[in-house]
Parts: C-alpha cells; structure tokens; sequence
DNA sequence: ATGTGTGCAAACAGTTTGCAAGCTT
DNA sequence: AAGCTTGCAAACTGTTTGCACACAT
C-alpha cells in the first residue's frame, strides 16, 4: 500500500517542489515547519528516506559536507566545486575507461567525481 | 617548541606507516590501542589534528562518511570503496583531461573521483 | 620541577529508534 | 475501527572539551 497522504510530507515534497538547490535535512525542517509548526526532525529523516526509497529524491553527497537532498530524475551527472565561494554545479559528461583504474578482482560498479576549481564569477 | 614524543603519538604514526590505505579515527584507535592498551579516542582526535597540521597526515573526504586520513606526500591517487564492507582502498592512476567536462569560464585545479563496487573479498 | 599530553567523562551535533497517541483510509 | 504515521524523548555515532593526573623534557 502506498504511504498516506499527510501534511507532514506533503510540506516535506514541497519544500524541494519550491527549492532550487539540494536540500539539508535541517533546511527541510526550517521549511516545512512554518506550515506544520509541531514538525519534528525525526519526521524529516523518516520521509526522507520514504521519498529516496520511492525514488522521488535522490541524495547528493559531496566530500567534507553531511548530505544533501534533491529531486530525482536528473540524468547521471558529476558536480564542480567552487573552492572561494563554495557553490555547487552541476557537469555533464563522464570520464571514460575507468575500469582501468580497478584493482585486479574487484568489481566496478559505479563511480563519482567531483571538479574542483574556480566558477565563472569567482574566476572574473 | 615540538610536540612530546609519548607512547600514544609514536603509536598513532606507526599505524598509518603500516597501513596501506586511508584510516578512520576509529580504525587508527583499535590499530593503536594494542600497543597503548588504556589509550583513549579523544587523543586520537587531538594528535590526527597535530598531524595534519604538521602535514605529516591529510584527510582523505569521501562522499556520505565521516572523514579518514593518510600519511601526506603521496602522489596523486583515487579511492575504490566496497559497497559490501564498507572499505577504502586506493587506486592509481587516474582518467585524465576532465578539461572538457569544466563549464566554459571556470577554471579547474583538481578533482576527486571515487570508484565504488566489490573489493578484491567481497567479490568472492 | 615544569608544564604539556593523556584518560575519563560530560557535552555537542547529527541521525535513528521505541512507544503512546493521533490521524488517514 | 484499524493500523500507519507522528511527536517526543532516549539511544547512538562521531567529535570536542574540561579537568585532574601522569610523564617527557
């Protein structure tokens, strides 16, 4: 049976319908908590984890930083990362042949890869 | 003036001279501990500070887990995690001219890239 | 002897879980 | 009405800090 319809997750859903960038669970709980005010953080988590397992988010985890939450759909893509401003972008394309770089017996399965650098407006 | 040479700081070193892949605090604690039997995690967390700040230690971030370190100096290399166990290995060599996956106007300095998949046991 | 470094425990931040009560179906 | 879902608090993990004591110098 699918899960019930209650304010909690659909302030939850919304929260990420209106934002535009990957989500902390503890900006989904400073969001969603103006329109159900008793929202607790154990909530957040619990539909979080609903909604990834329903794939209608996806999580993005980046090196150093606790992680972050989006819509899911998007096609496989990697992130570039301002190191002066610290912003997040998205890249498209893939390196290739990375099966190269598999130690001998192990099993390759999937990768990430972060770009670091400067962005358009820090670079000037 | 240098840090002291104690017990636990020459058994912190050593386990990171003997391993062969990046560590956590707690990985670096169990290794230690045999030799320091009462020794405790704080200290851990304090002499990997002093180590990285002295650079005889860098923290090696992956994406969705806490932070490791490894011994600094070494020469450009990429992690492979398991899936299964959960642990880090490194690889070398690397993909190469990730120039064409920068946006126009940002300049890349580096990247980060991990493979994920079965390590060399949990492959069978 | 001096004062840094350590072990222990408490404090913190982020995340998960147990349980009684509430709400959706 | 039935039982999934929530809020609360406690439990857990990873990390930091305060403090008295130990030990390297």
């Amino acid at each position: 049976m699918p899960p019930r319809e209650t304010i909690q997750r659909t302030a939850i859903r919304e929260a990420f319908c209106k934002a535009d960038r990957p989500l902390s669970p503890r900006e989904v709980h400073d969001i969603a908590s103006k329109r159900v005010p008793r929202l607790g953080i154990a909530t957040i988590y619990r539909v979080l984890r609903e909604l990834i397992e329903e794939e209608y988010l996806t999580a993005v985890e980046l090196p150093g930083e606790p992680p972050r939450y989006e819509r899911a759909g998007k096609k496989h893509h990697h992130h570039f990362r301002c190191r002066r401003c610290g912003g997040v972008f998205e890249v498209h394309g893939c390196p290739g042949d990375l099966r190269s770089l598999t130690p001998r017996g192990f099993r390759l399965e999937g990768h990430e890869l972060l770009l670091v650098g400067l962005c358009g407006k820090c670079n000037g």
